[in-house]
DNA sequence: ACCTGAACACCGTTCAAGT
DNA sequence: ACCTGAACACCGTTCAAGT
């Protein structure tokens, strides 16, 4: 699998590696690769000119390959789509870990900085989200691992709700229903905010969010 | 009401034109009312399965004109979008208002309803509602319209909350601020609902609005 | 095993032409 | 004034065929 690899038709771009050795380690596209491949232009697909404009002939052509080549590796557009929504939530719920992880002690102060990383991701990656929460899989059942990741992500709501009542400082009420009451208020703003239904007040996001987040923390308090 | 009419499966189907006396009493399709019936076709299609499942051509089917007829009354499929999320917001106010109206004199109370009343029609009017806040217009500011309609039902909101300070049940703060995060958390349950994903917490609904709304009233109080 | 080319049944949109 | 028919450049998906 060298680098002399096939001739893609339209502008795209060799992925820089050769070198010494031909070590392919990093994503090779064209040969072995095509499944990534077309999971990076959908989303790149997306992030440029909104959800329907993904194409599954668009994202073939954009990483040089005929139009039925994607059927090799995705049942069809929604199997596509399914996966980017997968990746999306895998990649929300790190980042909701990584901003929660300097408030291990404090549940209150981890419940805020979880809010706050859901509406972060949801606005710096619109494409992502707007894929993770469209009706895009109308059978959610028939994507397990995308049900899978989106629980992750979830979960860790749940979780910071729970140590809260633990610490006494969360009513202590059905956790599940705290949870998505907390879930609705971040989700409901990222949604305002991506659908560009705020206009103006959405370029100061910031407070907004910590508004959001500080008046659902006072409402779950006991 | 009254589409005891349009049942065009396949073919194209001429609307009789009654048997005898010819008075085209009821909304009148094919001359005068294409528009009315396209919104319609529009609706009905979108309702049955789903939003993308919309076609402009199919709409013009279902109402027994060509493909080009729609052109007459809409610039094109936005435009079509545009005015159907027009008067799904028309219609949600209209809601919103009439279920607030018995809280006339109990501003907490108003709120609670007005916030019972975006999830209730949300989850039952989804194609309504995903049109309503869809990417569907790119560009709001040419629709004017359509903006104006959605201000008026996040003015309700605004106003109860207003009145709630007013009364001093909640506190004083920007209520721009304030109403942004109850819209936030009746908007983020309405899509959490819609776009499918509860699951079967969605079953039992009104408790979960109920919780929702009342975490919101708490974390507005003074 | 993985991909191509051609084909089918659809789209949105335009435009000359009909009535 | 309002609509039709045909056309263009697209889609998603399938399938026989290539390598």
């Amino acid at each position: 699998m060298g680098d002399d690899a096939a001739r893609p038709m339209t502008r795209r771009r060799r992925r820089r590696r050769s070198g010494a050795g031909g070590r392919r380690r990093r994503t090779r596209y064209h040969h072995g690769n095509l499944r990534r491949a077309l999971l990076d232009a959908a989303l790149a697909l997306i992030e440029r000119a909104g959800a329907d404009a993904l194409t599954l002939r668009g994202a073939a052509k954009r990483v040089g390959v005929s139009q039925a080549a994607p059927y090799r590796h995705f049942r069809n557009k929604e199997a596509l789509l399914a996966a980017v929504a997968e990746e999306g939530f895998r990649a929300m719920a790190e980042a909701m870990g990584r901003q929660a992880a300097p408030h291990r002690d404090d549940p209150a102060g981890r419940l805020r900085a979880l809010g706050l990383a859901y509406v972060e991701f949801a606005t710096r990656h619109p494409a992502h989200f707007r894929v993770m929460f469209g009706r895009v899989p109308a059978d959610r059942a028939a994507h397990p691992g995308l049900q899978k990741a989106a629980k992750e992500a979830y979960g860790l709501l749940a979780g910071a709700i729970r140590d809260c009542q633990a610490a006494g400082v969360v009513r202590s009420r059905d956790p599940e229903e705290l949870a998505l009451c907390a879930w609705s208020a971040v989700h409901g703003l990222s949604a305002l905010v991506v659908d560009g239904q705020l206009g103006e007040r959405a370029r100061q996001l910031e407070p907004l969010a910590r508004a959001v987040t500080d008046n659902v923390v006072r409402g779950l308090a006991v």
